[in-house]
DNA sequence: GATACTATCCTTAGTGC
DNA sequence: AGCACTAAGGATAGTAT
C-alpha cells in the first residue's frame, strides 16, 4: 500500500551484469520471458523450436516444442530418414542449411551496417554486438584478429560450393538456390567502418 | 503524413494463425524478436544460447552464441571431454540434466496449476498451452491419452534413479542433488483439474 | 519478403516481501 | 530460490508503402 512511485523500469547497458546476484535475477526473468515467447511462436506459427541455454555457471536450461531432442535431432539430420513426401527435404542436412542461412543473415546485416554506417540512432558498434552474438567488436578483435569478415566470406563460399555441388543431383535444388543465395559481391563494397 | 490513428496493437488469440500470409509475417517479426532477446540474454548474463527453429514449411532458422553447434555439442556432451578442472562437470550429460530440469519445471507448473486452478486471470487451459509446449490440452489428449501426467511421473522417477545412481561415484553429486531434486509427493495431491 | 508508423500490449528493472 | 508491484522500455498487430 502507498508504495513510493519510484519503482519503474530503467534502461540498462547491453553488457555483462557485474553483480552476480542481479545477474541471476535477470537471467531468471529473461529466461522465463524467452521461453514463453518461444512457446507463443510455436503456437501461433506452428513452428518447432528448441532452445538450449547454459548459464555462466554451467547450469543447463532448455525449452523444446515438441521436445528439445526431437528438434535437435531434426537439426542434425539424425533419425527419421523415411522418405515421406514432405514439402521440402533437400539434400543438405537441416544443420547445414540453417548454418548457411544464419551466416547469410549475419553477413548481410554486418555488411549493410558497414555501408550505411548508422541506423535508428544506433552506432555500428552497438549493431555489431548483436550481429556477433553478444560480443563487442573489441572482444572479437582481441581474440581472433580483424579479418573476421574474410573468414566469414571464406566459410560462405565454401558452403555455397558444397550446396551447389550437393544439390545438382536432387530435386530440391531450385528452392535452395533462391532461399540461400549468397551475394558475395557485397564484400567488395566500401568497408571503412570495418577497420573500426 | 496525417495517418489515421487507427493502427495499433491488438491482443491476439494464442492459437495457430490461419492465414498463411499473416502467419509468415508474424513468424518473421517474432523470430527476430526472439533471437534479439536471446542475444541480449547472452550478453547480459554471460550465458551460452542456441535456438533452433523449423517453420511449418520446414525451413530451418537458428541462432547461436557462441554458435549453435558449439552449444548443441555441449548439450549432447560430445566433444571436449578433456578434464579441465571446470566448475561443475557432473557425471550426467548436459542433455540429461537439462531434460530432467525441463521435466521438473513442466511438472511443477503443471501440478501447481492443477491445484491452484487459476492465477492471474488465466484459465488452466491457457496455462496448459504453455506448459505442454504450445499445444492445447485437447490436442494432447487426442494424440496420447489422458495419462500424460503418469507418464511424466514415470519418466521423472526413472531419471531421478539414473541421476542418483550415476552421481554416487563422482564429485559433483552434492550440487546435483539440490539442483535437480524431484518432489514426487506433489503427484499425490488433488488433481481434479487434471481430468479436465 | 522488408520497411515505417502508431497505438497498444507485454516485458522487465528496480524494489520490497 | 520465488512472488508482487510499478512504471518505463520494448515488442508487435494492424496497416500502408
Amino acid at each position: 500500500m502507498a508504495r513510493l512511485p519510484r519503482g519503474g523500469r530503467r534502461k540498462i547497458e547491453l553488457k555483462l551484469i557485474e553483480s552476480e546476484r542481479e545477474r541471476a535475477v535477470t537471467l531468471s526473468k529473461r529466461h522465463n520471458g524467452l521461453f514463453k515467447k518461444a512457446g507463443e511462436l510455436a503456437t501461433l506459427c506452428g513452428a518447432q523450436i528448441a532452445i538450449i541455454l547454459f548459464t555462466v555457471s554451467g547450469k543447463p536450461l532448455s525449452f523444446g516444442s515438441p521436445g528439445v531432442i526431437n528438434v535437435v535431432k531434426k537439426f542434425l539430420d539424425l533419425g527419421h530418414r523415411d522418405r515421406q513426401a514432405d514439402v521440402i527435404k533437400a539434400s543438405m542436412s537441416g544443420y547445414r542449411k540453417a548454418e548457411l542461412q544464419e551466416l547469410n543473415h549475419e553477413f548481410d546485416e554486418f555488411n549493410e551496417k558497414s555501408v550505411t554506417g548508422k541506423k535508428h540512432g544506433q552506432t555500428l558498434e552497438e549493431d555489431l554486438k548483436v550481429v556477433l552474438g553478444g560480443k563487442t567488436y573489441e572482444d572479437y578483435k582481441s581474440c581472433m584478429g580483424i579479418d573476421k569478415l574474410m573468414q566469414m566470406k571464406c566459410r560462405l563460399e565454401e558452403m555455397k560450393r558444397e550446396l551447389e555441388d550437393g544439390c545438382e543431383a536432387e530435386s530440391g535444388s531450385l528452392l535452395l538456390k533462391d532461399e540461400f543465395e549468397v551475394d558475395l559481391s557485397k564484400v567488395e563494397g566500401p568497408k571503412d567502418y570495418l577497420k573500426l
